[in-house]
DNA sequence: CCTTTTTAGGAAATCGATTTCCTACCGTAG
DNA sequence: CTACGGTAGGAAATCGATTTCCTAAAAAGG
């Protein structure tokens, strides 16, 4: 491997004065300088980036934590996917490298996720996925700056769609197609699912629907079992809903097969919205109604929200919220 | 940041004997290890990764190359994913991190793609993808250890299900349900299409069914444009196929759509083939007929591959190929 | 022509580990 | 009592950069 000091060798001078040409200081002439780049060219020279970020004390590292308690994996989590996607193309604008933090240890993630991330000298770490098992609080907590989608607290940014915004839309779209009995799985509780929940009942509030708990059922999210279970439940019932909204198309998407199963119809028999706008929603047959999530705008917040972080000495808690967009398809339909 | 040094002082030994306790020499008896690895954790110290690949001259990285020329990006590609999800828990069992090569500039990848991949001292590089652009034969012809998926050569080791013993299988599902008339629309032309080209050929000539140039059409792996394209042509045919078989899942859904749009029916006008077994193929309806890559394995393969090449001295070239699994559904059908 | 100010570039410390000798010191054997 | 072998631990070099002084030499000014 060929370092600075061959470089340095090669063009008669001293390794600093090769950085210093790098790192185009000043007080080095145009004429040195080009003369040396002109030998790193031809020796084929990479700086060494573990080096540079020992002495500069800077990884231009950034941490991918996927925390799924789940199957879906961090690497095929449709929605996680384009986030990351739009994340990565800004933040490796500005020279960041994107490390997964994926601890396995016989398959299981292991708990010592902070220090395999210290260890790591990210600079910072973006967080999707579950966010209040302790693994990850201890992150969070932790001097290391981070940002979260879907995150609603204070001790880092969180980035998301306005759930409040869209379950209310959603619940009314619902209403105004005649549906009076429409059930709500939401995701895990939380911040976020708090959110959608109050929009779904600020909704009937406003059509005077009385709300009945009952309609409301805690699944979790892209958890298909979890919904297919509790949609099972649902489907039993004596006064069985008209419409049901899914904490996300995949999971509605799994329960629209299962409903089908049963033979009932979507729509005919029961409206089906879910959330996210995953592009599989669009192939689902009839396509499935939902809330788009603007994936790119997402995944550039958070970027921004974590260089800022990172640039600056004591972490922040804010949340930014993105709306999202109703895409109203075949999976609903007004009451006889 | 607490440094060996700092652990050092506390224990009132030296760095040395600090570092050795920590990589468990057995100069250095039980009692003082105890001792150190105590005040280790007390301290809260982890060790510096940065620091320790430098002196090791072993970074424990794993690059991840994804090379797409289309529109789906590395995050969201669904096959892929998988296999990255299978690949990253075996390799991360062994301590190693893995580092997403995506260098983009103004959302375009740069050309030195080699550079960056040098400059962060990855031990290895696992590449998905185009594999005959420039950029990446750069690296595969560099002295970096690599490995592919889908790829048939002699440059590096190459993962891949086989392709011809499934095309033959499909095609012969096809002919038996009394197809003659089945076109072929292949991915871009390369030695993984041609094994297919070639099992499909054996196929038609096992059941003496003439070969008919026009039913092989170049099309693109996982572009969903150029699919519907070329099928928008052979709809307009006068003698129409009766089957086709698509390069992937995920353009074969996309066509689905567009047959589908131009009255036809699926499977009654024609029967459709997919290749992948991606989950969204059970979505569709009618259920897409595929071939499922063992994804896990091929994962697997893939690190134990790269793992092997890793810590031998020189490049190695072997194909591992592995069978795929026919998943027939509804989207083909006996020929009335 | 001498002093002062720039300019160009180098020496050496540093970042946080690892690793190769090397040195005390201990106990044991002669 | 001396010699020797083994044990415990340390000093210092190294990995490949960066960065802070610092020093010549050249240029400018008087």
């Amino acid at each position: 491997m060929v370092t600075i000091y061959d470089v340095a060798k090669r063009c008669g001078v001293s390794a600093s004065t090769v950085s210093k040409a790098i790192n185009d200081y000043p007080a080095i002439p145009e004429e040195t300088k080009a003369r040396i780049k002109k030998a790193m060219a031809e020796m084929k020279y990479v700086p060494n980036l573990q080096a540079k970020s020992l002495s500069r004390g800077k990884s231009k590292n950034i941490g991918i934590l996927v925390y799924l308690e789940h199957e879906v994996s961090p690497f095929t989590h449709p929605l996680f996917g384009q986030i990351l996607d739009a994340f990565s193309k800004k933040v490796s604008q500005q020279g960041y490298n994107l490390l997964f933090v994926t601890h396995y240890v016989e398959g299981k993630r292991e708990p010592g996720l902070l220090k395999c991330i210290m260890s790591r000298n990210v600079e910072g770490v973006v967080i999707l996925g579950e966010m209040d098992n302790e693994n990850v609080l201890e992150i969070i907590n932790s001097p290391i700056k981070c940002v979260g989608f879907d995150y609603y607290g204070t001790k880092m940014p969180g980035i998301c769609t306005d759930g409040y915004a869209a379950l209310k839309q959603v619940t009314e779209e619902l209403l105004k197609r005649g549906h009076r009995n429409i059930a709500f799985i939401t995701g895990k509780a939380n911040k976020i699912t708090d959110q959608r929940i109050k929009g779904f009942q600020d909704a009937l509030f406003e059509y005077k629907v009385p709300f009945d708990r009952s309609n409301l059922l805690e699944g979790e999210y892209f958890n298909q079992d979890k919904a297919i279970e509790i949609t099972a439940c649902l489907l039993e019932r004596k006064n069985r809903p008209t419409a049901i909204i899914y904490p996300d198309d995949y999971t509605a998407i799994a329960a629209m097969g299962f409903i089908r199963s049963k033979g009932l119809s979507i729509p005919r028999d029961i409206s089906v919205f879910g959330f996210d706008g995953l592009e599989m929603a669009n192939y689902v047959t009839p396509m499935l109604s939902t809330v788009v999530q603007d994936t790119k705008a997402l995944g550039e917040e958070l970027s921004k929200a974590l260089i800022e972080e990172m640039s600056s000495s004591e972490k922040h808690g804010h949340v930014v919220t993105l709306p999202g967009k109703l895409r109203i398809s075949d999976s609903i339909a007004a009451i006889k």
